[in-house]
This record gives C-alpha cells, sequence and structure tokens, in this order.
RNA sequence: GGGCCCGUAGCUCAGCCAGGUAGAGCAUCUGGCUUUUAACCAGGUGGUCGGGGGUUCGAACCCCCCCGGGCCCGCCA
C-alpha cells in the first residue's frame, strides 16, 4: 500500500492537515517535501471521504538569524527583526514576501491547493491574544515541561513571549519583566523599555511554544515534519505536552520525513547554498516529476536529487511510470496507480510522448522554435499537440541541457558551409550514401541499414563510417543514435550538408 | 547520553504497518538482434533477508539484545 494511503487508514474523522516554513531564505526542493508530503497526505484523507483542510503557515513573524551568504552586509542591521518588516533583498515589497513569491509560484505550478496563512498576520489580529495569555499564566507549567522533555535549564528570566522592541524592532532582544492584561513589558538590550500588547502582533511566542499554540488554535490534527522536530526531546514532544496539558487539546498525528540529498554534495540547505531553489528546479523539471520524486519514495527515506549525471535516468522512470499507468509500458511498483494519481496534477495525463530524452536530441537538432515544430511532425507527433502544453516540455528540455547537462550529451548541428576535414575511407563512404540516398526511405531503420552495410564493404570498421557522419553534422566524433537522428532531420539538408563537404 | 531511519541478489531498492516459505530494475551469462548519448527482444544465473535469541504450526515481517551505516537532539525542513 502506499504510504499516504497507510497513514490515512488509521485516521478517522475530520481533519486539518498543516506544514509551515520559515521564509528567511530560498525556498528549495528540500523544503518542498514539507508541503508535497503534506499534499499527498491530503489528498489520500481526501479520497478516503474524510473532511480535510490543508493549511500552510508562513512564519513571516520570525526573526532573522543571521546574515545569511545570499545577504549582502547592509542585512546586519536587520538581524533580530521579523521577516515580514524587513525589507526585500531585492525590489519592493518585504524579505518575507520575496522569498514565498516563487514559493507560491511552485504551488501553484504544482497544484498544491493549500491556504496560506502568515504567522504576523495570526498575531497582528489578535487571534493569538488568548493562547498568549494562557501561556503567560501557566508560565511555571511550560517551563517545567520544557526542562522535563528537553533535559535543559532554561534561562533565569525565561519568559513564554518575546515582545519586540518598538525602538530598534527586534523580536529576540527584549527581556518581558511583567504582565498586565494586555500589555508586556521590558527592557531592550538597545537601552529602551517599553509596553507590547499581546493582541497587535508585538511580540511572539517562542518556537517550542508557538508549535503547540498554533495547534490548539487552528484545530491541526496532522502535520508533517522534519525529523530533526521529530527526535526524542524535540519540538513535537513538548508540543505534544504543551497542547495537550495547558491548551487542553490533544496534539496531531503526524508524518516525519527524511531530507533531500544533492547528489555528491550533501543535505540541502540555504545556509550552506547546497541548494536548488523549488522554483529553479521547475525550470527543468515537468511538476508532475517533482511530486513523483516526493510521492514515490517513502517519507522515512533520503533522497538523492541528481540534476545533472542521473536526471535523464529519473525522467525515464518518472515517464515509465506514467505510461504504465496507460499500459503502454510496464511497472513491477504494486503502488504504480497511487503513484501516478499523486503525481498528478489532476487527473493523471499521458502517456507521456515524445520522452523527455527524445526532446534533448530534438531540441538540439533544431535549436530553432519553428524547424522545432517541423520535426515533431516528421517525428508524428501532431501539430494540435505540439502547440500548447509540448511547447512548455520544450521550454524545460532547453533550461535543462543549458544549464545541468553534461557535456556528453550536448551537441549542435554545425551550420552549413563549415569545413570539415574527411579521411579518403570517410569520403568514400559518405559518397557511397549519398549515391543511395535519394532512393532512400528516410526513416531511422533503413537509414541505419545502409550506412551499416556501407561500412562493412571491404572490411570496414562500422565506426569510421558512423563517426564520419558525426563530424561532418556535429563535429563530434560520437553522437546520438544515427538512424534516429537523420530521420529526425530534413532529408534534402542532410543530402546537401554531407554533398558540400564532398567538394 | 538520548532518539529516529536504513541494513533484503554484484548495485539501487520493493516486500514488513493486516506473519504463509523472497521480488523488480540495473549488472552478469546464454540466444537473437546490433557501432554509439546507460540500445532492443527472449531466457538463465544469482540472496545464511546484518547477527543472535524469543513468540508461532509457520518470521524478511511481531518482541528482545547486539553489530554496521546515516541523520537528529538552542534556532532551522
Amino acid at each position: 500500500m502506499h504510504w499516504a494511503d497507510a497513514f490515512i487508514q488509521k485516521i478517522e474523522g475530520p481533519q486539518v492537515i498543516s506544514t509551515g516554513i520559515s521564509p528567511s531564505g530560498p525556498i528549495h526542493v528540500g523544503n518542498m517535501r514539507e508541503i508535497l508530503t503534506g499534499d499527498i497526505v491530503f489528498r489520500a484523507a481526501r479520497s478516503k471521504g474524510l473532511p480535510v483542510k490543508f493549511i500552510f503557515l508562513s512564519d513571516d513573524i520570525d526573526p532573522l538569524r543571521k546574515v545569511y551568504p545570499f545577504l549582502d552586509e547592509s542585512f546586519r542591521e536587520h538581524v533580530g527583526k521579523p521577516l515580514y518588516e524587513i525589507p526585500s533583498p531585492k525590489g519592493e515589497g518585504t524579505y518575507a514576501d520575496h522569498f514565498m513569491a516563487p514559493f507560491r509560484d511552485s504551488l501553484e505550478k504544482l497544484h498544491i491547493q493549500v491556504e496560506i496563512l502568515r504567522s504576523s498576520q495570526l498575531y497582528e489580529s489578535g487571534k493569538f491574544y488568548e493562547v498568549i495569555k494562557t501561556a503567560i499564566a501557566e508560565k511555571d507549567r511550560i517551563a517545567r515541561i520544557l526542562r522535563e522533555v528537553s533535559g535543559r535549564e532554561l534561562e533565569e528570566n525565561w519568559f513564554p513571549y518575546s515582545p519586540k522592541c518598538s525602538s530598534c524592532g527586534k523580536i529576540n532582544q527584549a527581556t518581558a519583566t511583567s504582565f498586565t492584561d494586555p500589555y508586556v513589558s521590558y527592557n531592550c538590550k538597545c537601552g529602551h523599555s517599553g509596553k507590547s500588547d499581546i493582541r497587535k502582533g508585538e511580540g511572539k511566542l517562542p518556537w517550542r511554544v508557538e508549535w503547540p499554540a498554533k495547534w490548539h488554535l487552528l484545530g491541526v490534527t496532522i502535520e508533517s515534519f522534519g525529523k530533526d522536530h521529530g527526535s526524542a526531546g524535540g519540538a513535537y514532544d513538548s508540543g505534544k505536552r504543551i497542547v495537550e496539558e495547558v491548551f487542553g487539546t490533544p496534539a496531531p498525528s503526524y508524518l516525519i520525513y527524511e531530507r533531500i540529498l544533492l547528489k555528491g554534495e550533501g543535505a540541502m540547505h540555504s545556509s550552506t547554498g547546497i541548494v536548488i531553489e523549488s522554483s529553479e528546479a521547475l525550470r527543468f523539471m515537468p511538476p508532475e516529476s517533482l511530486r513523483f520524486l516526493i510521492a514515490r519514495n517513502s517519507p522515512l527515506r533520503h533522497i538523492e536529487f541528481d540534476p545533472k549525471d542521473f536526471y535523464l535516468n529519473f525522467m525515464d522512470d518518472y515517464e515509465k511510470y506514467f505510461n504504465a499507468y496507460f499500459k503502454k509500458d510496464t511497472v513491477s511498483d504494486p503502488d504504480l496507480d497511487a503513484v501516478v494519481r499523486y503525481s498528478s496534477l489532476e487527473k493523471p495525463v499521458g502517456p507521456i510522448e515524445p520522452s523527455y530524452r527524445h526532446l534533448v536530441t530534438l531540441v538540439q537538432i533544431y535549436p530553432d522554435e519553428k524547424k522545432l515544430l517541423h520535426g515533431l511532425s516528421l517525428g508524428g507527433y501532431a501539430a494540435k499537440n505540439i502547440a500548447g502544453e509540448m511547447g512548455d516540455r520544450i521550454a524545460l528540455v532547453k533550461y535543462w541541457l543549458d544549464n545541468y547537462a553534461p557535456e556528453s550529451i550536448k551537441f549542435s548541428l554545425l551550420p552549413r558551409g563549415t569545413e570539415v576535414k574527411l579521411e579518403t575511407a570517410e569520403q568514400d563512404i559518405l559518397k557511397e550514401f549519398l549515391s543511395q540516398a535519394e532512393s532512400l526511405n528516410w526513416t531511422a531503420q533503413s537509414i541505419h541499414d545502409s550506412v551499416r552495410s556501407i561500412s562493412l564493404k571491404d572490411g570496414g570498421e562500422p565506426m569510421t563510417a558512423f563517426r564520419a557522419f558525426y563530424r561532418v553534422l556535429i563535429g563530434k566524433d560520437r553522437g546520438p543514435r544515427l538512424g534516429f537522428f537523420l530521420s529526425e532531420m530534413d532529408k534534402k539538408w542532410v543530402i546537401d550538408r554531407l554533398g558540400e563537404c564532398l567538394s
């Protein structure tokens, strides 16, 4: 059984599934596992017939923790301020919006229908008022839980609410001194003393308290989160006790997921720069294939993502599943159906033709868009399919070729008129081919047969013959399978090109 | 110190949550086909399921102990 179905099998009743990310940097493919895991469980719950809501909380009131490698020094002064009150690293808007915008875009492309909430809004609108009050009233109880669960002592003057200093704007510098509803008095390290209104977003709960407060407030019943929160003594353990013992609501069920590693480099993490942003990934991956990456692998397994050398194998795999769903291929995975459904944007669409791998060759034969469409029609792909969706797929392939493809699979056709030095044997072979070419049936098989039979004359090596074609056409000694390669090109163009190289 | 995950064919993994006598892809071998961006078709070889103990008529699967690998335990997916 598929992992999402197995999980939801044990769940009954109405559900609120929640995930969240702090928009402190580029949101990358690793982050996408959080929300895609949630989305897939959401779909599983829906198909089981459970009433279900799916929400995403952008933790935009979280303070900026440090000047990340992708920021310049001018951000030093903003460290400690809430992300939604810091200017964007580029252009207009806020820091939080800057990193949320491409993420929202990705959500749309991936067809993730989630209600996006912002923590700043929950605080500013006063929604958190009651829970903050409860947390302050139950300060000692919460402190005891945190001590017991994490096994660490809290700071002397620990307080379950971090006021934002109205003078310096930082949310992690002030020390709370007292509470007189609805104001928390504080002294800030910047020298300012003041009062923070807990109804107005002038401060926040610390993470370990905020999480259970969120569960309580939003009625969260299911949450997916990374393994770091799931460790014994981690945020889930303390959150569970706080939500149950202090707020009086049951803790959500959960799915813990493993990290996504970038092949050969390590875990994706904004602060290390080992990262492929989700919006970047979607410039060369069909959205279904990114969903597939998450849907197919159990959350408990780490995923090694390789956008370069083995990427085409991954794409083969993804297409194989979709094609198998439409009975054009076979896959032995008993979860085939579920994997394809959860990878699809809505209903599964397929089979997928031509393959991504095939397009990689076609796009390089025909860098010009119009000629490419013509080339596709030569291959028997109906024109009406070419316009919209095919155009998108072509754009993905091109972007991949330009930015990620290994050199060994790249080539470009030499323009007409390019001079190429050929050995006599090679010239003879091309001449021989040209003499047959006019009458040759222009299909992959017959072209291949023809070249092969020519090459074998007089005890020649096939290598010599094939190499001659590649040298003349792409200036390399190797290239795509020749019969297939030539058949995708205009016959006259090929004949003219070969001819001019002999004169 | 504590926790989680992984350990099944040479490699990558499925099967474990509802115990019933081990699967897939790749690699390899055989035959066919065949220069080539990890070609294709048919068939075969290949595993003390990390080790040990327990429960059971029966364990890869459930329980306990151990070994090896990865990750996590202020904040952070």
